[in-house]
DNA sequence: CTAATAGTGTCTATTAGACAGTATGTT
DNA sequence: AACATACTGTCTAATAGACACTATTAG
């Protein structure tokens, strides 16, 4: 399994004689906390869909909470990384690769799953949401979670995630991977107000915003109002 | 194990019948990333024995990786949370409890120990050196470690942790933690510039961390220059 | 006195907050 | 023209950087 070399023939003999079932066993498991702003698809009107951010939630087939709300997230397999039981499960759940996503915390109450004691790593994983076709998982927006049966503890790792999220944002570039490829200033400043909580002022915003996005040349039209300036993530 | 109610008899059923055994077994182990700062013990100087901060590493007696340095850690016990292995260890090894700690991150490679799948939640604990009674544990100056050769992937893992207590030392007050209850400005900014690697200007320090400290009344004596103020750390 | 560090005053550059105003499309 | 949102100009307040200056001890 590893590439480490043995120091000599003591260290191979202990290393053939040791036997994992020997130590008591905690499953690991991945969860995702995938949020996502949606948007109207229609083409002449970018307004928002819902003002609120959204997380991706999977209702549960099988006990234990049973028809409960969960995150989307499975058991790390033997030969899987962290990273790769967080692909194979968002690929199972919004047939979508590639999202990005952090670590976000590791989970490890000793009463967290009725069935054994597991330890869950959480990560945040962040799309524009109206790119997903999602097979088994649905849309539920932030303020709406209470109206939802919540599986395990699964509620405190999304408000966990939820305040990584707010202090990231002002001090990273994490918002782009909500957003389509091109997007006015207005429906980025949206975003912005969407996970702060709060209104913001234009023109401060605009003056900081600036140094990260670039021009495309675009302009939207058919707004009812003046038209605005298209731009896209600027990278160096 | 929970305090999870089974919804109905048949969920009861399911959850007896169900065995973690028949799981592949992934360990989960637990290792912290200790730092701390040495001044002289001696009352009347002050001066920083080493300009630099220290990790607490601890030589291994067995196999795999024998007479490495490796962080202090250990395998997570089944009815013990992640924050109870990380006391439990750091009590072993340098006799301390209470230790300030938060989680870093979880490491998950596949390779990451030749024995078997094992899975790190990796701590930083943050502690006033001076105070450590240490039992099998040493400090290396962070910038020595390269004359050490260090087990697993622990050489990493402390780079990571270095990475988050620069960037956590500048907007949060956790470095409170690696002082003595009293201290001057002037210690206070030696940490800051061990940590951070850069001086820094003390007019602009002193406005920044003024909000942060309160005077204790004290002065320092026989430092062979004018006294300074004695401070603490400012509690609401 | 000198050496050494503690601590302050102040000027300037940069950034954030606030708000009024102008611009340009649709209806 | 009226409306709605896009976008800019500018004043002010707060903060950060730089550096010169003063203060107080030991020896």
């Amino acid at each position: 399994m590893s590439k480490y070399k043995p120091s000599c023939e003591e260290e191979k003999i202990f290393l053939e004689k040791y036997d994992a079932k020997d130590y008591p066993s905690i499953a690991i498991t991945v969860d995702a906390v995938v949020f996502g702003v949606r948007r109207d698809a229609t083409e002449n009107y970018r307004k928002l869909d819902k003002q609120t951010i959204q997380v991706l939630l999977v209702k549960r087939e099988e006990y234990p909470y049973k028809n409960y709300y969960a995150l989307p997230g499975g058991f790390v397999g033997i030969e899987e990384s962290l990273e790769d039981t967080l692909e194979r499960t968002l690929k199972n759940k919004t047939g979508l690769t590639g999202i990005y996503s952090e670590q976000l915390y590791t989970f490890g109450a000793i009463d967290r799953d009725p069935r054994m004691r597991i330890v869950s790593s959480a990560y945040i994983s962040l799309l524009d949401a109206n790119k997903t076709n999602l097979k088994d998982a649905i849309w539920v927006p932030i303020d709406a979670l209470d109206k939802y049966d919540i599986a395990f503890d699964h509620k405190d790792i999304i408000d966990e995630a939820m305040n990584r999220l707010r202090g990231k944002i002002v001090e990273s570039d994490i918002v782009f991977h909500m957003m389509p490829e091109e997007f006015t200033i207005s429906e980025l400043q949206e975003v912005y107000e969407i996970v702060l909580g709060e209104k913001l002022l234009a023109p401060a915003f605009r003056r900081v915003i600036a140094k990260k996005i670039e021009d495309t040349g675009k302009m939207t039209n058919n707004a009812g109002h003046r038209p605005s300036r298209i731009f896209r993530q600027k990278k160096d």
